[in-house]
DNA sequence: AGCACGCCGACT
DNA sequence: GTCGGCGTGCTC
């Protein structure tokens, strides 16, 4: 669910001050001030420093708010963002010191960034300068001035790639004024009932309209013939232009959601003059697809990306295209989020449940959520996509009853059909009770694998578990290969013969003999992606393929993925036909279409359903229902072997709700259940919670810094503290990483405002507790705002 | 966060 | 004798 904003309304002065794009020029007819200004600067200083949110520097002229400027701070020099408002007044004796260079080249940040940064840092309890300076380009921190001036004269060095070569990117803000697009569009006509229109000439038409010559000739030599809409397309876009949304889109794999995010980009795009659209995804380098389409349709001159793969001055580049108003259409992942983009009309978060738009570390923000309230703020429309909603959303999006008439904030929008995609994939369940004792593929599912290698079609695995085993056991000692420096085992790997912490890294070779004992009887206990691959092998190795040949198993996980390239290597020899039989993580089920799969099973899922996450069920059930959309989206293929793909299940636990939604494809009955155990318990979406986590060398200091804080809190009667639960410290699931303890606390409220009131009282406190001498040995402390794992 | 200053172990 | 370990403190 997203943040509630509030909207405080600036100053006229500010606003005023960001209606020209440029900045002020410098030595043109403005009238020089004849004393210094003095401004006020977001500079990159954490929120644990004894440093203000905003630092005081005088300036030889006025500087609008949003200018960049970059300013002496102790021995160096830092970019800084000018802000509005005025810093708190300087210590005693402390000299004012004056901005070192103004980045005049480049145009003020306008007033809804800057309140979207300063939301981010207040609700999730973070400086203003921390969000501000981690939400610019990179390459702006670390250029000189010089440098810089130099990089935004010269037109970008033409990169390796094609296409990307011959698109225009060169940020030249001079002409990138929005207003210059303006006169241009006016001799296009609004292609309104493009809905309907089949053929190329509507998106050449429309790609025409606001670009420059020479991006329009690269999308209409780009331009596809569109695809006619399906009745429940046309419906769905009718809606998105006749309400204000947020929309919630919920739509089956396949059906077709991404040519409703084209459309509707392109609508927005049309609707006025320089509009901008967002398109956030999860993970970029697992969507090629997506960006092939987006550029297909819009060109590439239009089209920018925006994801940490990126090269640093392949984002400087992006993100000046995107804030001098250029690119049109900004695709990237949950860090585009902050991407400055004056005229943002649109903004679309495919995927939206996907745990990768919750940053894990630094600030934890929820893209997602900020979308919502950027759109809210800017006044853009916003669409989340989803086959597999969040549970947040999904209540978010509850259609009004009687008992609810208000129902929920976003617009729930239906997709269930299947575009040329054949049908759904049949479940099948293997009730693992009946199964012989330790069998991991049972006979059914083998029998099935061998009927499909046999008809030369393609089957997925997944599994959870890296390595081969996730732990060394000695049978006469009970020895088990714990990591040194973790709470957790190290896993056995046999192809390398190594043990590995996947918390920490740490990693050894396996020893010959128990190094607890001496016995040379240590044996791996449970299986992990490596094993199965192995077993698979072993049991399919009298199977043939039409071909003759017998059956290949390949794997697919973050350990045969680690070379750069090695990912895509593998997975073109899928989709090649090289592979019969596909071992891997979940990450084998995002994003990719093998149309020549036809099973997907899943062979031990159960860890989920009894997890103490409470939100592993509704990640089991989106991986699932994706990786059997993957399945079989080859119709024609599907149809001419005369067969339906299958998802198979392997459970001893047939009975649990799970399996039933998941046999009729069945989200909203899932969704229904689901969110009744959690209205029942009180939980997420139906209260809000927030985690202060504390490391420390032992458990001991960190929990006892978080009792602190918690007793500081009680005897200060913080507001909101009433609709607060404050629950104590607990050690982390995985206690120790890397030689740390880690503990936590959870905070509980049936208010997110209380909640925020709290938090933003607390945080004083939380400094005071830190700086005691009795919580010295702390490592280090932080607040996650709605927290995804707890 | 950076970057200084400051006081104790193994090497050019 | 120095280079460098990271503990403490300051930055408008």
């Amino acid at each position: 669910m997203a943040p509630s904003p509030d909207h405080p309304n600036p100053p006229a002065a500010v606003q005023a001050s960001t209606l020209p794009q440029r900045a002020p020029a410098t030595g043109s007819a403005q009238p020089s001030q004849s004393q210094p200004a003095t401004v006020a600067v977001a500079v990159h200083t954490p929120a644990h420093s004894a440093l203000g949110d905003l630092l005081s520097y005088t300036s030889a002229q006025p500087l609008a708010p949003g200018t960049l400027v970059r300013v002496p701070l102790g021995q160096r020099e830092v970019l800084g963002v000018v802000w509005d408002g005025t810093p708190a007044p300087l210590p005693e004796g402390m000299a004012t010191r004056s901005v070192a260079a103004v980045l005049d080249g480049i145009a003020p940040l306008d007033i809804h960034w800057r309140r979207l940064v300063a939301f981010a840092a207040r609700y999730y309890q973070r400086s203003l300068g921390e969000i501000a300076l981690a939400a610019l380009p990179p390459q702006l921190r670390d250029l000189s001035h010089e440098q810089l001036a130099r990089r935004l004269r010269r037109p970008a060095k033409p990169a390796g790639k094609g296409a990307a070569a011959r698109a225009n990117t060169a940020p030249a803000p001079a002409d990138a004024n929005p207003r210059a697009a303006s006169a241009l569009h006016g001799a296009t006509d609004h292609p309104a009932a493009v809905d309907t229109v089949v053929g190329a000439a509507a998106s050449a038409a429309s790609a025409a309209s606001a670009a420059s010559a020479a991006s329009a000739a690269s999308a209409a030599e780009n331009a596809t013939p569109l695809i006619a809409l399906s009745a429940e397309q046309q419906v769905v876009l009718a809606q998105i232009g006749s309400n204000p949304g947020p929309f919630l889109l919920f739509g089956s794999t396949g059906s077709g959601k991404t040519e409703v995010y084209l459309r509707c980009v392109q609508t927005a795009l049309e609707a006025r003059p320089g509009a901008q659209a967002l398109v956030m995804v999860p993970e970029i380098n697992l969507t090629p697809q997506l960006e092939a389409r987006f550029t297909e349709r819009f060109g590439t001159a239009r089209v920018v990306s925006l994801h940490s793969g990126m090269t640093n001055p392949q984002r400087l580049k992006s993100w000046l295209a995107a804030h001098s108003g250029q690119a049109r259409i900004v695709l990237g992942t949950r860090m585009a989020v902050f991407a400055s983009m004056p005229q943002l009309a649109l903004i679309v978060v495919d995927e939206e449940h996907d745990a990768s738009y919750k940053q894990q570390e630094g600030a934890r923000y929820s893209a997602r959520d900020l979308a919502i309230w950027r759109a809210r703020e800017q006044h853009a429309k916003v669409i989340l996509g989803s086959a597999t909603p969040s549970l947040e959303s999904w209540h978010a999006s509850r259609p009004a009853t009687p008992d609810d008439p208000q129902g929920g904030r976003y617009l729930r929008l239906h997709m269930p059909s299947r575009i040329g995609a054949g049908k759904l994939p049949v479940l099948r369940v293997v009730n693992m009770n009946h199964q012989p004792r330790r069998t991991v593929f049972s006979a059914p599912l083998l029998a099935a694998l061998q009927e499909r290698i046999e008809r030369g079609e393609q089957c997925m695995i997944l599994l959870n578990r890296r390595g081969y085993a996730p732990v060394l056991h000695c049978a006469d000692c009970d020895w088990k290969s714990d990591c040194p420096h973790c709470s957790a085992h190290q896993v056995f790997h046999k192809t390398d013969r190594s043990l590995r912490c996947h918390h920490c890294g740490f990693a050894q070779r396996v020893p010959r003999a128990c190094p607890g004992c001496g016995s040379p009887d240590i044996t791996p206990i449970g299986r992990g992606t490596e094993q199965l691959e192995e077993q698979l092998s072993a049991l399919l190795a009298d199977v043939r393929r039409p071909d003759g040949a017998p059956a290949r198993v390949a794997r697919i996980d973050a350990d045969t993925t680690r070379a750069q390239g090695a990912l895509e290597a593998q997975l073109a020899q899928v989709h090649a036909g090289d592979i019969d039989v596909l071992v891997g993580t979940q990450m084998i089920a995002k994003g990719h279409d093998f149309r020549r799969i036809t099973l997907v099973a899943a062979v031990q899922p159960d860890g989920a359903l009894f997890s103490s996450d409470f939100r592993a069920p509704e990640r089991l059930f989106a991986l699932l229902m994706q990786a059997s959309g993957r399945a079989g989206r080859d119709a024609d293929y599907v149809a001419a072997q005369g067969s339906r793909s299958e998802m198979w299940l392997q459970t001893f636990h047939p009975e649990h709700a799970i399996v039933a939604a998941l046999r009729q494809h069945d989200y909203p009955a899932f969704a229904a259940q689901q969110l009744d155990e959690r209205q029942g318990a009180a939980m997420p979406p139906f209260a809000f919670q927030a985690l202060v986590r504390a490391d420390a060398r032992t458990q001991e200091v960190a929990q006892g810094f978080l009792r602190a804080a918690s007793q500081a809190a009680t005897d200060a009667a913080l507001p909101g503290l009433e609709h607060v639960t404050l629950y104590p410290p607990v050690p982390l699931t995985i206690q120790r990483v890397a030689n740390v303890e880690r503990a936590q606390m959870l905070l509980e409220s049936d208010s997110r405002a209380a909640l925020q009131r709290f938090l933003a009282a607390w945080q004083a406190l939380l400094h005071h507790t830190r700086a005691q001498s009795a919580h010295k040995a702390l490592v280090r402390w932080l607040v996650d705002v709605d927290p995804l794992v707890i």
